[in-house]
DNA sequence: ACGCTCTTGTGAACAAATGCACAAAGTCGC
DNA sequence: GCGACTTTGTGCATTTGTTCACAAGAGCGT
């Protein structure tokens, strides 16, 4: 059993990152009722390499067979687990403008691993509305929803400037784990896990590879002409 | 001046992920009339550590001064200019569902360094339908809005059903840029830059901490009880 | 001018992640 | 059974990224 969690504990960290990516993959063969992978084919769906892709699986054990491949089910449980997948874990939105409503309606929650335990929004005027079969709460709202110990995860998908408040209330209120989709950067107390999404953070990264490739064009141009 | 361009080349992939999170506490900054910024100080607003900032500040050029630290408005600049923000990046939003609507009024686009140039759809019903002074435009228009050659950014915020025929779509008007919001990987060709945000990917990793958490405090109570 | 204090920029050690290449281990046809 | 073939799992080399620790500068008071 130690030996078991203790495989678990040293999965790398950019392997982490992947397993999700594996996982929907392996949904999507699922669905098309394919029994059976290989590392090639998983790799490509999920657009890694398949020496990356095998590497990531062995560290959560040996579950393929070797000349016949992964069995689909089976490895599609076996990340499951190992990602903590296997029971569902209670969300909370805070923060019902568009973004917020997009989430909360976004249907991949449900689907896997994932349950939006509530709402929340700061403003009178949203309380009360219904989305998706819950009501929107006001913020006082979030001590009582979160058991301190229970673990818990709240999603921040207000304005940038009341992010920062919302994550001091969310940890005081319990929740360990936050997803910060505000355009800010938040401080949270060690302890707490934090992870941000960003468009724009995203875009101007897909800039600074548009601007190197325009730059490197430049100089096969120059060159060329030298 | 092919030395210039040399240097921004090698900027490693971890440093640019980061730069984006650099200008954003800069921003902060100079709203708050600070004029000169040290790498500890900036470090923490961004939440890295201070010789990680030393480092990747240090790919960009030599633009601190010992002793006093950075000048908030010229650092802003210089990072601006490295990740190609110095004129504004035209963007496509293809797919007006909540998601789409959320990313279209995100008002952090016009800030630095983006445009949205048009927002499309393939449903009728909201062809025509006006959003932020844009007019939802219906798929066949693409071809039309995008100069091959000239970069351009889409985002793809359909469902994940589509996203691989948009995809296809965006690649065949000549973007090479793509950030993919919907819930599926999709296969871009060579050159193509794809990024990829996602809400459950995000909310597994978080679950895995959160497990990894539960599962180190039960072996701490094992531990002190054997 | 000089020494004191502060903070940058960077070389060198260390750690993490990736890619390669192949032995180990399985299936399948005969 | 057995040899041919397939595909996994992994040791090793390489690349990429992080941390440490400090010399090299820059400002300041005297």
């Amino acid at each position: 059993m130690s030996v078991d969690q203790a495989a678990k504990r040293d999965i790398p960290d950019a392997t982490v990152a992947r397993l999700p990516g594996y996982l929907r993959a392996l949904g999507q063969l699922t669905v098309q009722d394919v029994l059976s992978v290989s590392s090639e084919e998983l790799a490509h769906s999920a657009g890694v390499s398949s020496a990356k892709l095998r590497k990531d699986l062995s560290h959560l054990g040996s579950y393929g067979v070797r000349g016949v491949g992964y069995d689909v089910a089976h490895l599609t449980y076996q990340i499951s687990r190992a990602l903590g997948l296997t029971h569902d874990w209670p969300v909370v939105i805070v923060g019902m403008g568009n973004l917020g409503r997009a989430l909360a309606s976004y249907g991949g929650f449900a689907t896997k691993g994932f349950k939006v335990v509530a709402l929340l929004d700061r403003d009178p005027q949203l309380v009360g509305e219904r989305l998706d079969e819950l009501t929107v709460q006001p913020m006082g709202e979030l001590v009582s929803l979160v058991t301190p110990g229970e673990a818990c995860i709240g999603v921040i998908a207000t304005p940038a400037a009341s992010a920062q408040d919302v994550a001091d209330l969310l940890v005081a209120a319990g929740v360990s784990s936050i997803l910060n989709f505000a355009a800010t950067a938040i401080q949270v107390p060690e302890g707490v896990h934090m992870r941000k999404v960003d468009l724009s953070t995203e875009l101007q990264i897909l800039a600074f590879h548009e601007q190197q490739r325009s730059a490197s064009v430049a100089d096969e141009l120059l060159e060329g002409a030298g």
